[in-house]
RNA sequence: GGGAGCUUAGCUCAGCUGGUUCAGAGCAUCUGCCUUACAAGCAGAGGGUCGACGGUUCGAAUCCGCCAGCUCCCA
């Protein structure tokens, strides 16, 4: 067959895909054997995958394809979440812009019909962009977060944890997104720092009957528009400044309304001018101010961040609008004093991160975290679940954990599972999974029948549907004790990007512990944050992140998937740049080369050519070592290292190496026994290298030889590697350094690659040449190779270990530039000798070290002193 | 303000339980090669007082303290 000259991706790519799916390679259903399960972190389905999702998705694929190969029941949940707000605003914008449709236009129905259909288009490019990817999920099991089974087990946790008593509703100070018009939680708000000003604004003072002292009291605040809600002045009981003006009163300038002057430490003397407004409905403190000090609580702002009607002025005006008239307002009337330089930090939506998320009293629902927390930190703590890397990782958990605040869920969209809480018209309500149940429930609570009864408008949040996601992707909820669920669960990893710890990774362990009373998942595995080349986030509006596909166009998936997982130690950010597929690219090629090599090899019995046994042996000790090496990084989750140690094994234990020692001369027929071994070791190094480049390393496979029906390396089974016999690896170690340091003294004295040499080695030992005579003769271009006890005149000698070599060349040879070399390698080993002669002369040394760090310091000794011996003997004939 | 992590070759990073298997890898650089698998390649080479200072130790890139710079999380 006619190879070409590179290896060529993309139909190796869609072949293989195509065949494995066909064979059912990726399907899994409960058997004998152990389970291996990841259910992949949903990507949500409001656009496409990023860097970030590639790395995710190579990891997961790299740790299902090892177990599928490792004798485990393998099996990958593919799936997305439906991303309630992020979702629903693209929805939204994308009514208005390609429709000219309104969402108030739209009944529910309506509007969750459009939104299936954005789900259909966006759900199918991410699941297209896993295939390309090569990730070997089970496609029959493809789940979404809004599926019927699904949406029912929201709704059932729910209404159970309602009963339990971990959901209430309540008035709560929430995160409000104005721009979405929706509820927040804590962990949705982004904290940026931005430049603002501290406006210093004077009120006038008043006493208890209401007459003007003529007296002011200047506060200092961020937020001038929301001068109209404040209730109170509060100053530090401590503060002698204010100390008189207990009793008094001030006048909120623009509305004046009289409010009280209150005295509480919370206050900050140094802080402004020591005087705070105090606005209860606007800000967490000012609330918690409120709250003990009995004040009016004035809202006045909209749900879409305009003044209300309560401000009285500025009605209807954007919240920073109203915040320029204000502060002209006034600076008319003469109350501005000064406006200040200020560094604050701002709170933004997570989903629309150009939006000013606003403090803001609401009812809304919310789950009760305490109770749940505890048995989700003590499964962490105690390893029940492994966090890696973990030392970085457990204290954040601990600290969100022991600190954690009720959750609010409940959001003022359609899109996600509506709240099952319906109500009658006097706002007495009831949790039921359906209105029937909610109908006879009602009944029995407040002893009557209910005409109507409305649901709640509200929905959930998604991660109160996601962190359900290990459990119901097997119908864990909905159908408890199925066969699919008692099999699966607990799951085996979850792979997913730190900045998520809190949103998913601490609650998933909290549901799973609570509906099946055991951890979610052995083993969490954080990988870093994707960044360019210049260490900046991947981001749309900078334009840094490389498109998916088109990557995987010009290198092939195998390279991508190589380029993203060679620099990537676990929680590390990885700095992504082109040039990392590039060598994944040209690693595919070099392998390609080999086969190339191999297949041009014609098998025979008895060539008369010496049988290279001593590089048989020798690669074969190498795969078992780095076999071996590799499981033990696979347990550790060191997945870029194992994938460095296979890279080199391939390029350079075996290409540069081994091919070149067994290699047959020019149309010479290769010893049939070697070639079959090669043949092996061949598809040894493959079936390693498959879980990070499955494409590539499956066509090699089948180009290898002829394959029965069945043999494919996508399930093939590892066999547990040899142990390693030390001395092979030792010689062969030697043979390496040897050709090395002759190769760099041919070299340094210009004698061609095609110039032939007469190498004679002056050694004790002999008998560790023997074996590899052959391979040094090929290797280096020896016409002739012998031992001998004298040096030899007119060559060109060097020490490697303490053997001497003297090499005959057909050229002129240098001597001063082998002085030279020699003379630099004399000093560093005196300077080495010294320092190991100080050690061993150390009393405090030969007592304390341990008896083999002062015996391997005598050996140290004597390996140098015979060295030096030989550099100076050989220095003498120069 | 609280916490965590990072700082090793020009760049990106490995270096687990302290001792030449400890100063490494890959890119990049330099030299020589179109040697019949591979120039997307082959054969070699150069390059770092392991952020600063102090301590523990016979011995520190490695353990401890402190400082500086960078990053992230939380308030």
């Amino acid at each position: 067959m006619e190879l070409s000259k590179n290896y060529i991706p993309a139909s190796a790519e869609d072949k293989w895909y195509q065949y494995w799916m066909d064979k059912q390679y990726f399907r899994s259903v409960p058997d004998e054997r152990p389970p291996f399960t990841i259910v992949i972190p949903p990507p949500n389905v409001t656009g496409v995958l990023h860097m970030g999702h590639t790395l995710n998705e190579t990891v997961q694929d790299i740790l299902v394809r090892h177990a599928r190969m490792s004798g485990f029941n393998a099996c990958w949940v593919p799936g997305s979440d439906h991303a309630s707000i992020a979702t629903e605003s693209k929805v939204v914008n994308m009514l208005k812009e390609e429709k000219g449709i309104e969402k108030s236009q739209l009944t529910r129905p309506e509007f969750l019909k459009y939104a299936y259909e954005w789900k259909e288009k966006y759900g199918g490019i991410i699941y297209h962009q896993i295939k390309k990817l090569g990730c070997s999920v089970d496609w029959d099991r493809v789940s979404f977060t809004m599926d019927d089974h699904y949406y029912q087990a929201v709704i059932r946790v729910f209404v159970d944890l309602y009963n339990k008593g971990l959901i209430y509703r309540g008035a709560r100070m929430i995160n409000w997104d104005p721009k979405a018009k929706t509820a927040l939680s804590d962990e949705e708000v982004e904290y940026k720092e931005i430049n603002g000003k501290l406006y210093h604004v004077k009120y006038a003072v008043v006493n208890a009957a209401g007459e003007a002292t003529g007296e002011f009291i200047t506060i200092a605040t961020q937020r001038p528009e929301t001068i109209m809600g404040d209730t109170a002045i509060c100053v530090n009981p401590d503060d002698e400044r204010y100390a008189h003006l207990k009793g008094h009163y001030a006048v909120v300038p623009l509305v004046n309304r009289k409010v009280p002057v209150i005295f509480d430490e919370y206050v900050d003397k140094e802080f402004g001018t020591g005087a705070l407004k105090v606005t209860p409905a606007h800000d967490i403190n000012d609330y918690n101010l409120g709250l003990k000090h009995n004040l009016e609580v004035v809202d006045t702002l909209n749900d879409d961040g305009t003044l209300s009607a309560a401000a009285i002025v500025f009605v209807g005006e954007d919240r920073f609008r109203a915040r320029k008239k204000v502060i002209a307002a006034l600076a008319e009337e003469g109350l501005l004093v000064k406006e200040q330089e200020y560094t604050t930090r701002l709170g933004y939506s997570q989903r629309n991160p150009d939006t000013v998320v606003e403090p803001r009293i609401s009812t809304q629902w919310f789950v009760k975290m305490a109770d749940m927390a505890q048995p989700a930190l003590d499964a962490v703590v105690n390893g029940e679940v492994k966090i890696h890397p973990g030392d970085r990782f457990l204290a954040t958990y601990k600290y969100w954990m022991e600190n954690v605040k009720d959750w609010c869920i409940s959001r003022q969209l359609w899109w996600g599972q509506q709240i099952p809480a319906w109500y009658d018209d006097a706002g007495q309500f009831v949790v039921a999974e359906t209105h029937d149940d909610a109908l006879k429930l009602y009944a029995e609570k407040f002893g009557k029948t209910a005409t109507t009864l409305r649901q709640d408008e509200d929905c959930l949040d998604t991660w109160f549907s996601s962190w359900l996601w290990p459990m119901e992707v097997f119908n864990g909820i909905s159908q408890p004790d199925n066969a699919d669920i008692n099999y699966y669960y607990p799951t085996s990893v979850l792979v997913t990007g730190q900045d998520i710890i809190f949103f998913w990774v601490a609650r998933m362990i909290m549901a799973g512990l609570e509906y099946k009373h055991e951890k979610p998942f052995s083993d969490v595995y954080f990988t870093g944050m994707v960044r360019d080349k210049l260490g900046r986030k991947m981001s749309k509006q900078l334009g840094n992140s490389p498109d998916l596909l088109e990557l995987i166009e010009r290198f092939g998936a195998d390279a991508v998937r190589f380029g993203i997982m060679i620099s990537s130690p676990a929680g590390n950010d990885l700095l992504f740049d082109d040039t990392s597929c590039e060598q994944g690219r040209n690693f595919n090629n070099k392998m390609w080369n080999a086969l190339k090599l191999v297949k041009m090899w014609k098998p025979g019995q008895n060539t008369g050519a010496p049988v290279p046994e001593f590089a048989v042996e020798w690669m074969e000790n190498r795969l078992n070592e780095v076999h071996a090496e590799v499981e033990k990084l696979f347990k550790d989750f060191r997945l870029s290292e194992a994938l460095k140690a296979i890279y080199s094994l391939i390029w350079d234990d075996f290409c540069s190496w081994y091919l070149e020692w067994i290699k047959p001369g020019f149309e010479q027929p290769i010893d049939a026994g070697v070639y079959e071994k090669t043949i092996g070791f061949f598809e040894r190094l493959l079936q390693l290298l498959h879980p990070f480049m499955p494409f590539v390393s499956e066509e090699l496979y089948h180009l290898l030889r002829e394959r029965q029906p069945g043999d494919d390396l996508v399930i093939r089974q590892f066999v547990a590697p040899a142990a390693t016999h030390q001395p092979i690896l030792v010689e062969g170690a030697l043979a390496k350094e040897v050709i090395t340091s002759i190769r760099d003294a041919r070299n340094k004295n210009q004698v061609k690659p095609k110039d032939t040499i007469a190498l004679h080695i002056e050694t004790r030992h002999q008998n560790a040449f023997q074996r590899i005579e052959s391979i040094l003769a090929k290797q280096l271009n020896a016409r002739e190779l012998t031992y001998t006890k004298e040096a030899i005149p007119g060559a060109v000698s060097l020490v490697v270990g303490k053997d001497k070599f003297y090499m005959v060349t057909d050229t002129e040879v240098d001597p001063a530039a082998q002085k030279e070399s020699l003379l630099k390698d004399l000093v560093y080993q005196q300077g080495f000798l010294k320092s190991v002669d100080a050690k061993l002369a150390n009393e405090k040394f030969v007592q304390n070290a341990k008896p083999e760090a002062v015996e391997a310091e005598r050996r140290k000794k004597a390996d140098c002193e015979a060295r030096i011996q030989a550099i100076e003997e050989s220095l003498k004939l120069l």
